[in-house]
Formats: C-alpha cells, structure tokens, sequence
DNA sequence: AAATGTGAAGTTGTTCACAGCT
DNA sequence: AGCTGTGAACAACTTCACATTT
C-alpha cells in the first residue's frame, strides 16, 4: 500500500496553504468576514485560479457569486494543516543555531512548542541561560514515547546528522526539520523539511548577479 | 528588454547547485579528485540525470569516460552563485529571530557576512550584547551605498515589512531574504526569498498525519 | 451579476534513451 | 568500456475558459 491514500496533493498546494492561513488571520483581524478567490489570492501573492484549485484538493468552501467565509476557510485550512492544537516539538543539537531558535518565540503563535532540547554534550552547553528544559541524547526515546512528540528541528553538526536522525527515527519521530546540510536517509512514513539559510543566500546571490 | 537574458535557468535547479557544492566540499575533504554524476547525485539525493541537466545549463564541465574534477566543478558552482569572494549582507529588526540571526556562525563559512543590523528603535535593543555595529535605519542609505551592499535579511515585524522593503529597495538592496510572513511588492530587478520557519512545521505537520 | 469549481490546454520541470567523447 | 551531454518523452504543476451555483 502506498503512503498517498490522501488524494494527490501537490507538495507546493499545501505551503500555500500555510500562506493563506496568514493571510485570512489579518483579514480577520481587519474585521473582514468574507474574501473573494481574487482578494484573496493577491494578498497570498498567487493567481485567484490557483487559490481556488488549490481549495478544491480539500473540499469546497465557497459560495458562488460571494466567496469564502474568513472564519470558516481559516478552520479548514488549520484543521487540514493539522495546528489546531498545540503541537509539541523538540530540538535537538544545542549549538549556534540550536541556542537561536531556542530563543525564538515565533513558533508558538503558529501553533508549535519546543518543549525540550537535547544535546550529546549537556554540560559544556549549560552556559546559555534556556526556557527549555535541555536534556541528554539518552533522555531521546523515553521523552518522545511519553510526550507523543511527533516532529523534531535538527540543528547537530553535519558529520553526525544521519546518525542522529537514525535516533530519532527509532524514537518515533516522523517529522523532521533539518538544517544541516545533508541529505538524511530515512524510512518512507518520515517526513524531512530541509532548510538552509545559507542556501537561500547563494540562490539570491546568483539571481541578482549584474 | 525581459530581465532574463540569462538562458531561463529554472530556480530549483540554482538550489540544487548549492547541494552539490555542499556535497563536492565533502568529497574534497575526503581526498576525492573526481566524481561520477552517479556518485555526486546520490551524495545529493538527486538523480544523475538531473545533476548532469542542471549542469548544462552553465556549460560543459565532465570528461566522458571519467567524471567531473571534484575541485574545479566547485570552483565552477561557486563562481556561478557568486559566493568566490565573501559577501557584504546587512540584517534589518534586531527583534527575537534577528538577534538569533546575528548570533548564528554559519553564513561566514559559506561565503556572507553579516556586516552591520539596523533597527528602528536602537536604543531598546543596546542590551543584547552583539559582534555586529547596531545602526539606526536612518543609516542605512549611507552605509549600504558605502559599503556596496547587495543583500538584506529581513526580520521585521510583519505590519512594518513592506514599508522597510521600499527603504532597502531604495537604498539599493537588490536581493531580501525576507522572514516576514507577507509578500512583499519589489521593482522587477529586485529579488525577494521568503523563508518562514511556522510554514516548514506545517508543511511537516500536514504530511506526518496519521 | 458575481464568483466559485473544474476539465482541458498550456507550461515548466524531470527522466529516459541513446548518441558522442575519452 | 565507461560516463557525459542532450533531444525527446513524460510527469507535474499552472493557467485558461467556461459551466455552475447563489
């Protein structure tokens, strides 16, 4: 059986999606109750034909000849993209990066928490002062099992990123952020994100070369 | 006269040159003098075919029968992204993310540096204890003119994002790394890159679902 | 009349198959 | 013989055109 029983949805629909849901969220807050596909779309920076064909992966929202219900189409989408609740992640590689999203605040708003951070040398990292609770590599399986966490941001060295994820992957993590450079090799049910803030600069470096 | 007298390159493929430059500095490390399409692309997670596709777009640089010279494909990628000599980039709102941001190590490795941030209200930011000059936005004309520099990370909050982009654009900025969740409006001969961390846990949240 | 939903057409990006070097 | 370079076939994604609903 293959893992798509969902209905094909291109990958890029669903990052719209997350766009739009930002989009409908200051329409709300402008006190805006209903938005058309065209409005809609120019906000979120797309065609209005492919709002409205993204839309329909999911099911039909709108309302012929007046559009979509803000409150409503932000239920759906937050429903689909599965941020309802609060969603617990973990980070794990306490270094430069890992100290910085750490301190972030930003994911909060969207619906995750970091609830814990894990690092193979605890002692040397207890220096920067943390609001998470930062644990041992050891301290992995027990924590996830117990907290049903599901996704994890990777911020470890290179060199040892696959072995890392191969622990994770043990431990029931099905959803990866990874921000080491590196392809990581994992089972088909787990999910990787690769992002590289350094990868986005040389790509905008080539684009605006004279 | 359409901005890309380039022949079209298509985006994806610009990124995936930064992966093989990533892997080819691997290679080097380990002693390699030359790599198979084979090889290199599974070191990148791609498909040979791909690799040797997205290579053409810039030339001809393979011995049939042999491989690629890991050393000058790397010189080649690197000329190509622009990233041979270090690159001048400014960061804009010192806020939680952008002091994150400040404090990462990882650009310089890769050929930017992050030379000065600007903030509108710097007084309130002096107790973060930085390695870059803090500067007040009305500085920023002057010192981007001075310095020549080309590219800005964007970390402002979303409600000023727009009207900080005019500044830059008007400054002279012509590649934003935008962390802002809005589509920002830039002359055609401006390049934004929008990276927003929530969307990545999304994305992963919406494809690890049961 | 206004705006959605969607099959079909069009475009872009990926993979194949094999010709062409070394 | 081995491996690159590339036109042609294929697949994925986007846009169009218009039927359909309120």
């Amino acid at each position: 059986m293959k893992k798509t029983d969902r209905p094909v949805i291109p990958r890029k629909a669903v990052y719209r999606l997350s766009v739009y849901l930002r989009c409908l969220q200051r329409l709300k807050a402008n006190g805006l109750r209903t938005v058309s596909s065209e409005a809609l779309a120019r906000a979120a920076g797309v065609k209005p034909t492919q709002l409205r064909k993204d839309l329909t992966y999911f099911g039909q929202f709108g309302t012929r000849g007046l559009g979509y219900d803000v409150e409503q189409l932000s239920a759906m989408i937050s429903d689909v993209l599965g941020t309802n609740s609060l969603q617990p992640v973990i980070l794990v590689g306490v270094g430069n990066l890992g100290s910085a999203l750490l301190s972030y605040q930003g994911f909060e708003p969207e619906g995750f928490e970091i609830v814990a951070a894990f690092d193979a040398d605890i002692k040397r990292k207890r220096s920067t002062k943390l609001r998470q609770p930062l644990y041992d590599m050891e301290a992995l399986p027990g924590f996830v099992k117990e907290r049903g966490v599901k996704m994890a941001v990777l911020t470890v060295p290179v060199n040892v990123a696959q072995e890392v994820t191969n622990q994770l992957v043990a431990s029931g993590i099905s959803g990866i952020m990874n921000f080491a450079p590196i392809m990581l090799i994992v089972p088909e049910d787990v999910m990787v994100n690769n992002v590289n803030l350094a990868m986005e600069l040389e790509n905008l470096s080539f684009f605006i070369q004279p």
